[in-house]
Order: C-alpha cells, then structure tokens, then sequence
DNA sequence: TTGAACATTGCACTTGTGTGCACTGGTTTT
DNA sequence: AAAACCAGTGCACACAAGTGCAATGTTCAA
C-alpha cells in the first residue's frame, strides 16, 4: 500500500518498467493471440495487479472502433421508457459495447445536441428512442460511419436503420374486442405530444371504426401520463354521451382514464365501461387494474438492434415491423352482454 | 454529397488541409480562449462544417481527465431506480459530464466486473447505486485517481464518498403516525434482498416499537417488489393475528400489499388497515393507492453528487445523511378513531 | 556442425488531440 | 529610428495504446 496517490491512471508504461520488459511485452500480454512467452507474461501480470493496471480502452479507439453505443432517450421515468433502456442496456453489454446514455428533452434542438455529443465521442452507433433529429445532422453521423437505429420513429430517413411496432394492427384488433364486448359509443384518448406512434394508433382505430360504420370521439389532453388520463376522463365524463368503450394509445393514460372513470364517475369496469390500453407496462397488470393492453416485443426488438449494429455489412434504410401482443386482462368484456 | 463513405471520422488533419492551415490552428479553433486569428477560424470552421468535423473527445482524454461518469445500477425498471437515473443523468449532463450506464446485477461479481469497466474506460468517477462493491476494488480505483460515490449503501468504505437517506427517522416517524392513528397491531413489510437501507428501515421500526413497549411482526418475502408485498398480505392475513397498521419498506411492495389487502382480504384503508411506505414513487400518488409514504430528496441528492464531482479535493469517506419528507396522503388515519 | 525454422522481443510508427516554445511580421513606445 | 511588445502561427512533443518489421535467441533436423 503505496501512500502516494498517483495523480493520474496506470500507464502500460509503468507497468513494463516495473516489470522490466518493453512497453510492447505489456501490450502483448492484454491481447488475445499475441505471442507472448509464458515467463514475461506472468512478470507482467505481476507488475500490473501490483500497480492496478487496466488496459485504457479510450486509447485503444484511436486505432479501431470505440465499440461505445449512445443511447439518445427523453422522459426516463416512464415505465415503457424504463423497460426500454434496461432490455437495451443488458443486451448491449451481453454484446461487448458500452453504452453512453443521453439524457434528452424531445425537442428538436436538444435531440440535435445529443446527435453531436454521439459524434464527438466517437460512439460507433446511435439509437434513438425519443424525438426526432434532423435529417441533415444522421446525414452526418452516417457519413462518420456510425450506425444510426430509429426505435418507433415513423421516418423513412435515408441510411438509418428504422424498427418499430405494427400499431395499425394493434389499433384494429382494439376495435374488434370493443365491438365484440358490445360497445355501443367509442372513444380514443390521447395525448398532445404528437408523437408518430401515437398518431398512427390514433387514425387507424378511427380509421377502422369509420369502415366498419363507426363514430368515434378523440380526447387529446396534455403529455403522456397519467394525470392526462385522469384529466380526460374528466373531460369525456363531462359531457353528455359519455363513451362505454375506450382505447387509450398508451397504458400509463389508460390508468389514469380508469382511475378517474372508477373514482370520480362511478364506473364500473368492464360492466360499464371497457378500456384498452398499450405497452404492457408492469402497473398494467396490477390487480386494481387488469387492463387489457398490447405488449411491446421488446427482447425482439433488443435483439434485432444488436443484430444490426454486429452485421458488417451497412445495409441501412430498411423499416423492421414488430407485432404488437394482445394481453387479456380483465378491463374488458369477453363479449356482448 | 460526395457519394464515397469515408471509412473513420473525420480528423483535424484532414480540416486542415481542406482550409489550408496548420492543425495546430484548427485545434485552437475549437479551444476556447486559444488564440486564432478571425480569418483563420472562420476558414476552419468552414472547412470543419463542410466535412461534417467533430472534435474527438476520446483522444482528449490521453492528456486530460475523461468527463466520464459511470453509473452502476441494477433493477433499472424499478420506478424508484429510473427516477435515480433520470435525475442523475439531467444533473451530470448539466455539469459538463457524459453518462456511462453498467446495468448490472446486485451480486458481487457483477459488482466487480462493472467497477473494472469503469477502469478501462477512464470514467473521473463512478456512482454505485446497487450492489456493494469489495473494499479491495474501490481501493483500485480510488488509487488511479478515480472518484467513487455510493448511493444508499451503508458500508463505510474508506476514500468513498457516501450518501445516503435518514432510514431511522423516517422509521420512527412512520411508528408515530401509526400509533397516532390508534394501530394496535403492527407489522413490517420487507423483502428478503438484505439491502442495507432496507434493513435499517425494519430494524429502526421495530426497536423504536419496542422502545414503546409494541410488538411487531416482520414479514419478508422475495425480491423487493410488488409482487412480494402482494404474496407477504396473503401471509399476514392468512393468520389469527393480522396487523391494522404495518410500514412497508418500500413503496412496491406497500402497494402489492394494499392491492391484496383490499381486493382479497376485503380490508378497507385506511378505516381497517394503516399502510405506509417509502420512496414516493409516482404510483404511490395515483387514486387508487393514495399512499402516506416518504420521499427521497433526489434532486438535493444528485446535486450534491455533482458537487463531490467537481470539488476539486479529494476529501472522501465522509457520509452526508438527507432528510425524507413525509408525503401524507390518505393510507393512513389523520387520528385515532 | 550448420543451416533453417520458429518463437520472443524491442524499435519505431500510427491514431487525434492540446499545448509549450520559437519564430514571424506588424504595431506601439521611448 | 531602435527597442519593446504582441498577436498569430507552425513545429514538435506528449498522451496510451496496438502492430509491422527486423533482430535476437532457441531448437531441431540433416
């Protein structure tokens, strides 16, 4: 126990001193297949546990690829969000890369500063789950040789990778168990923030319902949360042909609807009303909920974005769909009653 | 749009050469206070626009410190652990620092291999927010120059920098209001993960009981989760003595107790049964918990994290206690009844 | 005994930065 | 007019690694 801090990291240098090798010897021992002979290389990992040596793998980026993957990700908190970056994260590391995560508001701007912090540290892929850069900056981050992965981002951008969730299919199997549970007047709630996924699951429930002959009322309040939710039950409730069935694009609105529906407006569910939801969030499944809703493959889609970023070659561009699983709880009628 | 892909970024030699400069002035170029002529740098930064240049923080770090944080966290989906994350990253980001998320496991092992990421890639600091990482390896690091921060771990590991949450307090202020509002028979809820902070909460509550001539029963059943507070009610209630009023250690599982409680056991809350818990995750807020629980002051925690960081000496091994703030919602009688 | 094959090892170069030092050319001071 | 100063610029080095190439040493077979 040396008392004298040293200011800075071990130096493979220092190691090879103490040791009494080359510089190189000690490069050699750190790497798979270089020959090394079995004496020096037992002197050397003597000399680096002594000093608590780790081999610097910012150094090492100057030569090869940074194996750092960004993650550019806003509203952290939220339970899908959360899950999201976990699953990402865990396979990330199970593939060897780091992840970087950015911290980010949705807007434009912000998402831009994240896309340049990616550049500057070299990251060897991008992944974006939340906002949506500007076409110019992945053109650049492209023509640096990064991988950019958009996840539920509708864009069709030239040369990055795009995956996400049939939400069409989803919104169409929502009418089908509405219908089915007899549901007389439907609504859909959802939120201001415009995001694509939202909007999509959005028109073709309408879309579907109007084919089939079908009014439906569209609620949007605030952000995506549940006090949103909350907030446009209320609303809905206010007036005067309140709906008897609802599809709410995201679980969390979908909580806070059953909330303020069970609570304030004394509505049985789903004897009154039946509500579908979407995300599969864990508080989905909790017993003063039981919403039926549709998960998110997200192991699948993990898996797919570590596929893309290990695959040598860079055939970007092309759109993976995901299917959405419908999970059967109990917020909705199993038929007409 | 030249239509051949450079294979690797774009470096400041080739900047140079494009303005007709040495690299010394781009480099000055993008230092703030070096000095550069008008004409040279905007020259450069034409060129360095032009070719999409970004400056290579990594390389950076060969002469300085990194700017590098290393979270090591475990059970990210956990609503307490993502709000951690989330307020962590917004504060470190706000400081100039750039986030390394390790998703781990809480087992030692785990632990270990993170810290030695942290290592390999120069992180100035690494914050540990689960797990408990060996004396020996923090030494490591505390050796290369490496700050290290432990969040809610109790061990009182030397050079580490430590806070944590007045576990006791919130303890014995939780008995008060449980004995204020008239409980005669009390319980704790805990988990079996053995988390120091958890099972200082139990410990507290019961010699504070004790102290006041109660008993107190304690359950502990599985992860600390949901789930777990909901299979701990089935326990509890399954006996001849079932508790009116109990502290759950964590709001997770007051909230799978209470879900139990009500919708299989029939109680009413708080007119049967007093529930506290701790963490005031958002759910706690929601219509259908309404839950008496204490808060983690986060933010005051993070920005003292940030604090340590930047503080230029090293003074470690201190341990900075914060306040919980009672949050008083309706899962508790205001008085005896 | 000798030559060849082979395993080690060290030198020197590469990667992309920031910066100390020396040099230049122009401006101000004495 | 000479001296002092000063802003701007480029050279060269340091940082921490990996690796091609040549030199060294060892072993083995002819």
């Amino acid at each position: 126990m040396s008392d004298l801090r040293p200011r800075s990291f071990v130096s493979a240098q220092m190691v090879a001193e103490k040791a009494g090798v080359s510089r190189s010897a000690v490069s050699r021992t750190f790497t798979d297949g270089a020959s090394v002979s079995e004496p020096t290389r037992r002197k050397v990992l003597a000399a680096a546990s002594a000093l608590g040596y780790h081999v610097n793998h910012l150094a090492r980026v100057l030569r090869e690829r940074s194996s750092i993957v960004c993650l550019v990700v806003a509203d952290m908190t939220t339970p899908i969000r959360a899950t999201m970056v976990d699953v990402l994260t865990r396979k990330l590391q199970a593939a060897g890369k780091i992840t970087m995560v950015i911290n980010t508001e949705t807007d434009t701007e912000s998402v831009s500063s994240a896309l340049r912090q990616t550049l500057n540290y070299r990251a060897d892929a991008t992944v974006v789950l939340s906002g949506t850069p500007p076409a110019a900056l992945i053109e650049t981050c492209l023509a640096n040789g990064q991988r950019v992965v958009l996840i539920n981002r509708d864009d069709q951008l030239v040369g990055s990778h795009n995956l996400g969730v049939d939400n069409a299919m989803a919104s169409v199997e929502a009418l089908y168990l509405l219908r089915r549970a007899g549901c007389q007047r439907l609504g859909v709630i959802t939120s201001t923030a415009g995001t694509a996924s939202l909007v999509q699951r959005e028109r073709a429930f309408v879309a579907a319902a109007e084919a089939a002959g079908l009014q439906v009322t569209v609620t949007s309040t605030g952000p995506t949360s549940y006090a949103s939710g909350f907030e446009s039950a209320r609303r809905v409730f206010g007036r005067s042909q309140a709906p008897d069935g609802v599809f709410c694009v995201t679980d969390l609105l979908a909580l806070g609807f059953m909330d303020a529906a069970r609570h304030e407006f004394g509505r049985r569910i789903p004897d009154d009303l039946c509500i579908i939801g979407f995300d599969d969030i864990e508080q989905a499944s909790w017993e003063s909920y039981k919403l039926t809703t549709f998960a998110q493959p997200l192991t699948a889609m993990a898996t797919h974005v570590v596929d893309l970023l290990l695959d040598p070659d860079t055939a970007g561009s092309e759109r993976r769909l995901f299917e959405p699983v419908p999970v059967w709880r109990k917020s909705v009628r199993p038929n007409a009653s």
